[in-house]
DNA sequence: ACTGTTCTGATTATCGAATTTATCTCGGCC
DNA sequence: GGCCGAGATAAATTCGATAATCAGAACAGT
């Protein structure tokens, strides 16, 4: 159901080959959605049916239907009777988020290294080793997001607890993952230079294959935690 | 947000006054859900666009958000371009949605018992009493649905956890206590007679209204752990 | 000068029809 | 007899237009 966030480059008139297979309703979310986390449409701005319908070319119907989706994963809300906005972000929403995170993925980590097989093990060295391989920014200057590297990191943290038995958990992760990254690229603008999140990576990896869960689960969490030290600054 | 089941007799183009208020899709949502919970949509069944357009009376466009709604509450699948169905029930579906309710909701029971204030205990009292006063099933001899009852023991087990300071991990326990009504009315078919529902709830109250956080959080489970037991013979 | 009201332009929510896509049926072929 | 593909049917998806609704401006009354 969920396809992974693809560059999208396109024009609107002309689809491709293969995604004429999918409906143009998920073309239009998954590019709304890309749109979204990285910035381009910025919190709090208004998403008027008919600006996106030229924009993105499409009818009302599947601009409306991946909004709706989109209002299921918060990251536009509805308003009543007054269309749609991109979901705001706000000091308080995120620490609500880190808290959140946190509870989830330490007990979905935990029950990772007590269950995880090989086939676990296996599926978290191949994504730390892909991440690694990867840069974080697309400049060396300053931070620049880089698409490549935001896929793979996400897979590596779901593939760390991809073995907690319980798919409803995983989904309930990656919905939180992605109300998150709008966050981190702003805390990556503050933490670059600072931070050697591939370090962090490495040390989460090592407890996790060493099956230590306390040192896993509290590396976890410090290495989201630090993101929010990098974002006080941003939201005062 | 959720209303009650109401008969939406009306032409379209004459809506009554207090209804009105609220968007079409909405209604048709809550309409859709209710059906779907209290069975009357039966589990695998697809859901024609048509057919709902007639007995919902309401064109294609508001049937279709309700249903991609309720796709992202789990209650409905889509399938490709292939519409929609009632998501299926199963054993396995039912263990792991009971495992994942279970971590979710000790966790947010826990945290409400150490952060809850007078304010908490309030509303836990005052759901509880609720609870007490109105009779689980309508009928005496077998178990038949009481909507009423339904509702406030949502509301109790809601407010047992209301003070866990995240609106997500709420709004989580909320979806998954939905996703898990269609079970235990199975539960309950078999279990009638057998369970003393109202003590189960009287002892997690106190358990959770004494502090005691490990009791309360041994009670909630077992409370919750009961009836997958009950249910065991339905999926064999 | 202030509050409440009506009008107006803009925007959303909804509909019904047209289009695209899948499913089913039947006949020909191996 | 079973398999494959073409045509027919049903269904989902999408579109363009219409009706309902809202925010803001101009206006009138106290």
């Amino acid at each position: 159901m969920i396809n992974k966030t693809e560059t999208l480059q396109r024009t609107a008139t002309q689809p491709d080959a293969q995604a004429a297979q999918e409906s143009l309703t998920s073309r239009v979310y998954a590019r709304l959605r890309a749109d979204i986390l990285a910035g381009r449409l910025e919190p709090a701005r208004k998403l008027k049916i008919e600006d996106l319908r030229k924009s993105y070319g499409a009818g009302a119907s599947p601009i409306r239907e991946a909004l709706s989706h989109l209002a299921s994963d918060h990251l536009v809300e509805r308003l009543d009777q007054r269309g749609f906005r991109v979901t705001d972000v706000s000091g308080e929403e995120f620490n609500e988020l880190r808290k959140t995170r946190c509870w989830l993925e330490e007990r979905a980590l935990r029950e990772s290294i007590a269950h995880g097989g090989p086939d676990w093990e296996e599926r978290v060295v191949l994504a730390a080793y892909r991440l690694s391989s990867v840069p974080w920014s697309k400049s060396a200057d300053e931070y620049v997001v880089n698409g490549e590297w935001e896929d793979l990191h996400k897979a590596f943290h779901m593939a760390l607890i991809s073995a907690c038995g319980s798919a409803i958990l995983l989904r309930f992760c990656s919905q939180l993952y992605d109300q998150n990254i709008r966050y981190r690229v702003l805390s990556n603008r503050a933490a670059y230079r600072e931070r050697d999140s591939s370090a962090e990576h490495e040390a989460i990896r090592e407890a996790a294959l060493a099956r230590d869960a306390d040192l896993a689960v509290e590396r976890l969490l410090a290495h989201y935690s630090r993101t929010g030290s990098y974002l006080r600054d941003t939201f005062d």
